[in-house]
RNA sequence: GGCGAUAUGGUGUAACUGGUUAACACGUCGCCCUCUCAAGGCGAAGAGUUCGGGUUCGAGCCCCGAUAUCGCUACCA
């Protein structure tokens, strides 16, 4: 059994990697298995590069350790994809040969018009360039001509051509899924840069690297026909697939850095502990089902199962047949209390490592130093000045957040603005500087005003060290997990006050 | 809109694969403990299993229909 995560390394690393890691982890060491790391890196417009190390790090964080990768090694190497394009270049060369693909010299621009104008009439927006039926002189033509192409999959069958008209895979945990072809576009396989897409890239990786199940979120289960056409165009054998339900928002929308702090580099941050971490995403979609009686005779196992949990009780007991497929809300307030659990369990030595390794770790610490340091007067004043960069939660009132010129209301507007200018940011102190700038410039709001208000939301005070130092120091997930709270709250507080 | 998936208290899950009054955990509320706050202990409220039909002696578990939610619908993954 080998099975495999294949995260993209287009910024933080997120928390649903680390639960559809687990997932995979647990699938192979159960089975005596391999667990594979694979760096999807074919999006070159959405490509980080301090990424791919935070996911490395972030998964050898919560403890899940890959048995080849990038990084380590292995014998279906290279695990990068951006170092695996002549593979994908000779592979999709295949599909064109024998006609599974064809080259399309639409533009992106074409394209759009047309998924317009479907959208308008209340079409299901569909490729369809006359690309698809050039003869080969055309195409050669075209490709003479120099013109950038696509290479898309010709989906066979219903109002396409001939051929076969559906195809139907089995999802392991929910039985057969079948697609009608009429509603499968011709997916784009190898993309205008050179680079293949998800798609292509992923079949052939896994293919190659001996996957024998694909264990990953339902959001794929629309493209697996594209998948499995793949595979059968190939000659090469489908592996099993696992559609694994989507960590939710508290709405129930797919989870979201606008509603949920998603990054694992927050979580770290914020002072969660590996081990509440895993066995809360463990808790994420069931799996951890009450023995039976027979394996609680046959395995020794104990009758009450709690909601607390090692990896080596899962490793034990997690049985994949048993997962709930309702999207599991991804709940704070549990993991904290599960966190707190984990905390309270902990020798005052184990407590101490803990605050030594993360909050008061000699690297940060060494971070806030100069920012305080001409600041202050005793050491004591140390925890007076710096505080913020040690708490949870602060809470600033409106006599200090509004700018005396500004209502409550166009400050909180301009709050949010301030936090969506900021997300994107590159977190450095020129950037952050450059994009609140700019941004004050846009609204007519004053530099002064803007940091001062920015400078509340964080510390929670008027004066404080440096804010854009600060900020830095503090970093960019917590930073902005700490404005959203501020909006969150503020909502909350208006909505009480209008009830009133 | 089209296609697909899903549906048990506010949240995460159970219910021995049809068999009593739907269980556990988080959260909420109350009481006890206590200098406070947590933790801990005890207790309470909260779902009749999305809705409507059907099969059955019997349905949360099976069937049909409806609804709702989510996902996909990109030269993103």
């Amino acid at each position: 059994m080998r099975v495999r995560i294949a995260p993209s390394p287009t910024g933080d690393p997120h928390v649903g990697t680390a639960y559809i890691g687990l997932l995979n982890y647990l699938f192979a060491k159960q089975r005596g298995g391999k667990f594979v790391l694979r760096i999807e890196d074919t999006d070159r417009t959405r490509f980080v590069s301090s990424s791919e190390q935070m996911i490395f790090d972030a998964l050898r964080w919560v403890g899940l350790q890959w048995d080849e990768g990038p990084d380590v090694g292995g014998p279906h190497g290279p695990y990068r994809q951006s170092e695996r394009t002549e593979i994908y270049r000779e592979y999709c060369q295949r599909l064109l040969d024998s006609g599974t693909a064809y080259r399309a010299f639409e533009t992106a621009e074409e394209l759009e018009v047309e998924r317009k104008a479907q959208m308008a009439a209340k079409q299901a927006p569909k490729y369809a360039g006359p690309s698809r039926n050039y003869t080969p002189d055309q195409a050669a033509t075209a490709l003479e001509a120099g013109k950038p192409y696509t290479i898309r999959l010709r989906v066979p069958g219903g109002d396409k051509g001939p051929g076969i008209a559906s195809t139907t895979f089995r999802d392991e945990l929910r039985g057969n899924v079948t697609f009608d072809h009429n509603n499968v576009d011709d997916q784009v396989l190898m993309k205008s840069d050179g680079y293949p897409t998800y798609h292509l890239a992923n079949v052939i990786d896994d293919h190659l690297m001996g996957i024998t199940d694909v264990i990953r979120a339902e959001e794929w289960i629309s493209s697996t026909p594209k998948h499995v056409l793949l595979y059968r165009a190939f000659g090469w054998d489908v592996p099993r697939f696992w559609h694994m339900p989507l960590l939710r928002n508290a709405d129930k929308s797919k989870i979201s850095k606008r509603k949920n702090p998603v990054s694992l580099i927050y979580y770290r941050q914020a002072g969660f502990l590996p081990e509440a971490m895993l066995n809360f995403l463990g808790l994420m979609g069931g799996g951890m089902a009450q023995p039976s009686e027979q394996e609680i005779v046959t395995k020794g196992l104990d009758t009450k199962l709690s909601d607390k949990f090692s990896l080596a009780d899962m490793l034990q007991r997690f049985d994949f047949l048993r997962i709930s497929l309702g999207g599991p809300v991804f709940d704070l307030v549990k993991l904290k209390w599960l966190n707190g659990e984990y905390l309270r369990g902990q020798t005052t030595e184990e407590f101490l490592e803990a605050l030594r390794t993360t909050l008061l770790s000699d690297s940060y610490l060494r971070e806030i130093a100069p920012l305080v340091q001409t600041r202050i007067e005793t050491l004591a004043q140390f925890g007076d000045m710096a505080d913020f960069f040690f708490k949870d939660d602060v809470q600033p009132s409106p006599e200090i957040f509004v700018p005396k010129k500004r209502t409550l209301d166009e400050t909180l507007t301009f709050s949010a603005d301030l936090l969506a200018a900021v997300e994107g940011c590159e977190w450095t102190t020129e950037s952050i500087d450059a994009s609140m700038r700019s941004l004050m410039t846009d609204k007519e709001w004053s530099v002064k005003e803007g940091f001062m208000l920015l400078r509340a939301i964080l510390t929670g005070k008027s004066a404080s060290p440096p804010l854009l130092e600060s900020l830095v120091v503090f970093g960019k997930a917590r930073s902005l997990d700490r404005v959203r709270r501020f909006l969150d709250m503020q909502k909350k507080a208006a909505a009480m006050a209008s009830r009133k």
